[in-house]
DNA sequence: ATACACCCTCCAGCGGCGGGAGAGTCAAGG
DNA sequence: CCTTGACTCTCCCGCCGCTGGAGGGTGTAT
């Protein structure tokens, strides 16, 4: 029978954290002093701690390994569990082994333009989202305004009032000079019966790579230069059409109104 | 100039959240009623909080973004800064990549034994270690006793008292059937005369791969076999002579004593 | 007038300990 | 026998980045 701080020595784990397994039930002194409340350990009791170490390693928590333990577990059923755990390590890993690119891709950009841009560029997951939308195929953006109109009072005439920031799909897929086509939607709660211009459209949930343009619709050039290349250079793909949100939308439709807020979203996955 | 709500569905950062970096200093909303106390925020403060995102995405701590964001960093900074983020990175990119080895090699042991060994290993690092020691070659390990005689007599002569558990190196490199190289050790405090036998030894701080062997010295080969095994599952390498560790020794030296515990100890580094 | 959504502050909790206060215990040395 | 110093005990707070909930005020639409 030995005292905690030979305990600790022996094993190389600190009295407090011996203390706390005790508080936790992971692994009691076989004997505490009525009168001192001293904890005595035996020096087989080091085994045990050994195996809650190499729980805890494995990435079990605590609370885990106390089940575990208390539960006389069969082989079968770790197996169960260390599938489970082997799963959440190689997802981690992975997460891990992004942040390090991302990182990487950051002190690349710095070095290269010698400065930070001041395109910030995050991922987010966005929800399925309803839409009334007027898809067509326009001159240049610019002039998607007529689309905007015509949506606009369709979805006036049935009563239907948008519920949040409305956008533009870019459906092509390589730049071009002339002839976009582009779609133009309204998130709305509820249905609205459709017509020969103005659809329905339920856009999927999806992974988003996301950055912000403060200021006129004219620069936002810098904006799409600056997106993309993070894109590539933080090893993603993009799988689908990209939309422009109008966070703070312009009056009147001003391409040059400096206070609008405009969010570019390209769906994008890991290559 | 919008309120916390529609703040939080446009960044997609949840109002709970804006709250905190409010509370933290990290984005103050430009205004906040007097009298209601309600947060006002600008559309242009979207950005702000984009640049939060991806400072707390390169790992970042909150605190730090703080600072980052009050001092108007220069680009040689930040790179400096990044840096660190990288190593740190790295490394954990490393030792999660290290804990699914360990994860996938328990599983394979499972599946192999349909069962759990009764060894559990777990890797520690050892402090350096001040010893008296006697080095010789004997026949077989159990006829070590005579070593044990010769140091202990010797400590005792100069009152010196050993300040942890005594152990064995084991100096061979491959095994052998007889005639084993090996150093009988007594951690102690302070230095003592070195004699033609007894001599002083500094073992330096190491990684250990440990562990446990409960019971007699003529079943701890078990706990060699389990342990070496470990070692090369789990891409280790051994770097140096084996410790056998008595931290219960046996009594009068008994081969046989079932109380006895002993660890094994290898130092190791990552192949 | 009445919903109902929205906003506020304040407090507790998470996991796995570490640090420290304040008090009791034990063995060795003078 | 007394003192010293090393150990041990319990209890409470803090970490980080939020999340959840209680209890209460505010704003807008029916």
């Amino acid at each position: 029978m030995i005292r905690i701080g030979d305990f600790s020595k022996l094993s190389r784990v600190p009295v407090k954290t011996l203390r706390y397994y005790d508080e936790m039930g992971l692994l009691k002194p076989v004997q505490v002093d009525p009168f001192t409340g001293y904890r005595l350990y035996e020096y087989s009791q080091l085994s045990a701690l050994n195996r809650i170490l190499t729980l805890k390693d494995l990435g079990f928590s605590l609370e885990e390994i106390g089940r575990l333990l208390d539960d006389g577990l069969s082989a079968e059923q770790m197996r169960g569990m260390l599938k489970l755990r082997e799963t959440e390590a190689r997802q981690r890993v992975r997460e891990e082994a992004e942040r390090l690119e991302r990182i990487r891709s950051r002190l690349k950009q710095i070095e290269q333009e010698n400065g930070m841009s001041k395109y910030d560029v995050v991922i987010k997951k966005v929800d399925e989202v309803k839409t009334a939308s007027v898809r067509d195929v326009v001159p240049t953006p610019p002039e998607q305004g007529g689309l905007w109109g015509e949506l606009e009072g369709y979805l006036a005439m049935h009563r239907v009032r948008p519920i949040g920031a409305c956008f533009t799909l870019y459906h092509d897929d390589e730049f071009k000079e002339r002839d976009w086509d582009l779609e133009v939607c309204e998130p709305i709660e509820t249905d609205v019966s459709e017509s020969k211009r103005v659809k329905m459209r339920t856009l999927p949930a999806a992974t988003m790579a996301c950055t912000l343009h403060n200021g006129p619709f004219v620069t936002i050039g810098e904006a799409y230069n600056a997106i993309g290349k993070w894109i590539t250079d933080n090893g993603y793909r993009i799988t689908g059409p990209c939309r422009e949100v109008y966070l703070k939308p312009a009056r009147n439709g001003s391409q040059t109104d400096p206070e609008t807020v405009t969010e570019i979203q390209f769906p994008v996955e890991k290559v």
